[in-house]
DNA sequence: CGTTGCGTTGAATAAGGTCAAATAGAGTGG
DNA sequence: CCACTCTATTTGACCTTATTCAACGCAACG
């Protein structure tokens, strides 16, 4: 419970490794050649821990490094002008935040820690030196920027279309895609966000989630209890949310 | 006004030649250095006209090629399983489609000319090849899709935060910065799409649309008759949108 | 000169937002 | 361990906004 539990040794041994790592076929490793793997090691050479409520980078810093996440669970959020918070999106393991800045070569958004994670560092002007002697490392990037804005494309007709009972539905699966295709349970799962985060995303208020969620439950679709989640009808889930199932 | 005006010579001489082309600072080859400027022009080696109502690609199409818009109007859309339209983005001269088809190797939504176009075509496998060779041109590229990024995170602020006027008036803000950033007039233009295709886009009814333009007009915000709109209080507008600027 | 497609406008309706109050845990300090 | 506080969540009543349904106007076109 007390702070310094353990001195932190920041052993130079905990290198990325993504040639050790477990989230080869979810990142940009997918598909890569030993040799090539290490090389991509040279360019990813520091992990950080960052603890519940951090954050990793904030609107406005300049842009350095894209971000791998090892593990934990991510916001990110931009503020509207007049200091409305707007949620982009909710990142898991495996994923790459980040992207939107190397445009403007400033991040455009926050992200923030929802729970304690660790992220890979990935330096941008060395990583895109990397991708030129890389092809399929090259071609992968590409794919994972390309697939954010489709993902973007899916989120859009969700929020312009949708109902709000067909908008959380469609959330829930996303969710329920997103952990399966990690290996971890489909069904059972503890939300990392407030009522008030999803339905920020969704564009809905807090108290239509809630009624949502109570609906979901009398209708058998879902057992919820704080943040605490069972889908106990995913096929009913799925059929509301009309399947559009981009699995980001 | 009939058919075959003039005959169709599809001369070789009508190569894209971007080392020639006006749109250079809006494109793919800013900042570009001459003798990288012809090897990209030995990329694209091919133009395409596309009528007013034809696509460019189709959902499902097989992922070839990106498409750099030399002039007109385009929108993409995509059908949601219930046969539902919904509408991604309106893309003018000197923007690049086809990002969302790199993930999945095939085209996810569907790109129709509004009016008369013309476009050039980037065959993505032979394009990548030459990103190695061009560092700048990598970045830039790497650039232009963070850019479609962040426009479409803005763009779910927007749907997911906004009131019906408030998102018309972002959507105008957005088109006159457009317009204006090519040299055209930002306040006075001709719209290439329906209320129905505006309406789809921002998340709202064709009727809504409609009420809010005449709104605007009674207001004095803009003149608008039909689809030709004149912008007449682009500060107020721009404070109804809240100043969301996102060029795209 | 009727037809067809697009746009406008009005009235009724439904969906979700707003406001307010009650409840339930989690953590805190005594 | 218990009372207390704080925050997240749920639920109800009411209200606003945008949608739906419907009628009509207008321009382009054959």
């Amino acid at each position: 419970m007390t702070a310094k539990q353990e001195i932190r040794l920041d052993i130079p041994a905990l290198k990325a490794a993504c040639s050790a790592c477990s989230l080869r076929e979810l990142c940009l490793p997918v598909g890569l050649e030993n040799e090539d793997l290490s090389r991509l090691d040279t360019a990813i050479d520091r992990r950080r821990q960052i603890k519940a409520g951090q954050h990793v980078y904030r609107l406005g810093d300049s842009f350095e490094a894209l971000y791998a996440i090892r593990s934990g669970f991510f916001k990110s959020y931009e503020l509207s002008n007049d200091g409305h918070e707007q949620v982009n999106g909710f990142h898991m393991t495996g994923e790459i935040m980040g992207f939107e800045a190397i445009s403007a070569d400033r991040h455009t958004c926050n992200a923030i820690a929802l729970e304690d994670c660790e992220v890979c560092i990935i330096p941008f002007p060395r990583f895109e030196e990397l991708l030129r002697d890389i092809p399929s490392l090259m071609h992968q990037f590409h794919r994972l920027m390309s697939r954010e804005i489709a993902a973007d494309h899916g989120m859009m007709m969700l929020l312009g279309n949708m109902s709000a009972g067909q908008k959380l539905a469609a959330f829930l699966i996303n969710l329920s895609d997103r952990l399966g295709a990690r290996g971890l349970s489909p069904t059972v799962m503890r939300l990392s966000m407030s009522r008030e985060e999803i339905g920020n995303y969704l564009g809905l208020k807090l108290e239509t989630v809630s009624r949502m969620f109570s609906k979901f439950q009398e209708d058998g679709l879902v057992q919820v209890e704080r943040r605490n989640l069972t889908i106990t009808g995913l096929p009913a889930l799925q059929r509301l949310a009309g399947c559009a199932g981009t699995t980001r």
